[in-house]
DNA sequence: CAAGAAAATAATGCATGCAAAATATCCGGA
DNA sequence: TCCGGATATTTTGCATGCATTATTTTCTTG
């Protein structure tokens, strides 16, 4: 994480404040922080249920106080950190039923997102699925996961713009974050077992689609979520939490 | 609104901060600011895309600056007020469109919270849905309106609360607070031509219920909130922003 | 009198200060 | 050595101060 130049001190390198608010569209300093502070936790920097002490991150961002916990406030409010009182935020600890929660959230936004979808989704959009569909095929031939796994996200995240609804947009990328700390991918990268029946559950998902079968779209999606999670939390126990590999 | 007793100033009633606090659960003056400024902002006390001044803010609610805007950080996060650069907070305007979407994801948690309901609703639970449910058939004979709202709302509430999710149970509790702006019991409290459907309905959820069938229950509750919104709209249009009454 | 520029006023955004609370360090005694 | 408590240091929570940016008011000119 680079350090902020703030409004008294000089800039220090050639990459400041303007560039990086350009990148994230973001003018406010408290904006700014918000979204470092989050993808900083979010990707593992503090260790689960660790303190964030205030002047430490100061310093890292080269920023003062103010910024930093007004962006601690709104990461609570959204599930990320715990705020102790007069005991400072502690990165929160994602117990097992935590997950099983966050998941099934998940699930029901996807639901959602399907059965939405259904309504709203043009032709062309349908054919991009599919064109994901058949790409991500190939990947689970070749068994290279990583593409596989991106192709994946990427249907996903076709379907829930498809449902035409902002609000479930971001709602549903609230709650990705959310989870994405639990460096999910290493668990799932081992669900290798668990490609046959994902590519079949991702063929009904298609074939719904295509009928515009909302309904059956919604249940078929919220299944899929839960077979992930089982395969992810069998996982995980078997392992003992699997470090981040990616 | 009363205002808060701060640090500084001696008490100037007897209802003080601890009072307030204990009633809320809790001890931080920017907790304390976070829900009543919800409140105050839910209730209307603002007009839609008004300004929400700091100062006067402050001075109604007895607090520094600081608690203050640390609360609007978290109520623009929440998608309450708009944070514009330089120009402070408003109250954020909800369009038509914005309407629909957020009646839609409510849908969606609902028809999620009824899936999993059935997976772990005991049979005490559904026993007390059927009370609440008859006891809301009363109201409706009696065309109680005020007393069937409430009977409805416990209904759902106890949907949610059996599906046993923490998760769901906040971000539910979130959208309905995001709602509720829209002062929309004033439309709801006209849709007496839907009482026939809307009970209807409540059976069709009551049986899936009984029957723990998940599926069905949860394209029965996105199907119900649904139509409740569209006879939302529908009144809202032609009356043209009816007023709130309650 | 209206329209626009300029000054005055107020509001925001962030940094800093200070008291209260929590944590760490030290120290004597069992 | 280990425990308990007193002291010192750190950390948090909130208020306040200051510079910058918006808004309002006043003043000028056509």
């Amino acid at each position: 994480m680079k350090p902020m130049t703030s409004g008294m001190t000089a800039p220090l390198t050639a990459v400041n404040l303007d560039d990086l608010a350009e990148a994230r569209e973001e003018s406010s300093l408290h904006g700014e922080t918000l979204a470092r502070l989050r993808d900083y936790i979010v990707e593992g920097n503090i260790p689960e249920g660790g303190r964030v002490l205030e002047r430490e991150l100061c310093e890292l961002l080269g920023i003062s106080r103010t910024p930093l916990r007004e962006a601690l406030k709104v990461l609570a409010s959204e599930g990320i950190v715990d705020l102790l009182p007069n005991k400072g935020a502690r990165v929160r600890a994602l117990s097992e039923s935590d997950l099983v929660e966050l998941f099934d959230v998940m699930g029901g936004l996807e639901s959602l997102a399907g059965r939405l979808a259904c309504e709203n989704i043009t032709d062309q959009e349908v054919a991009e699925v599919e064109r994901l569909h058949h790409e991500m095929y190939g990947f689970y031939l070749r068994k290279d996961m990583h593409n596989y796994f991106h192709a994946n996200q990427m249907i996903h995240q076709k379907i829930v713009q498809a449902s035409r609804n902002a609000v479930l947009l971001t709602t549903y990328a609230t709650f990705a974050g959310r989870i994405r700390r639990i460096r999910y991918s290493a668990n799932f990268a081992r669900e290798h077992e668990r490609w046959g029946e994902a590519m079949r559950e991702h063929e009904l998902i298609l074939d719904a689609l295509r009928r515009r079968a909302g309904g059956e779209l919604s249940n078929i999606l919220f299944n899929h979520l839960r077979n992930k999670r089982k395969a992810a939390s069998e996982r995980s126990s078997e392992t003992g939490a699997a470090e981040a590999s990616d």
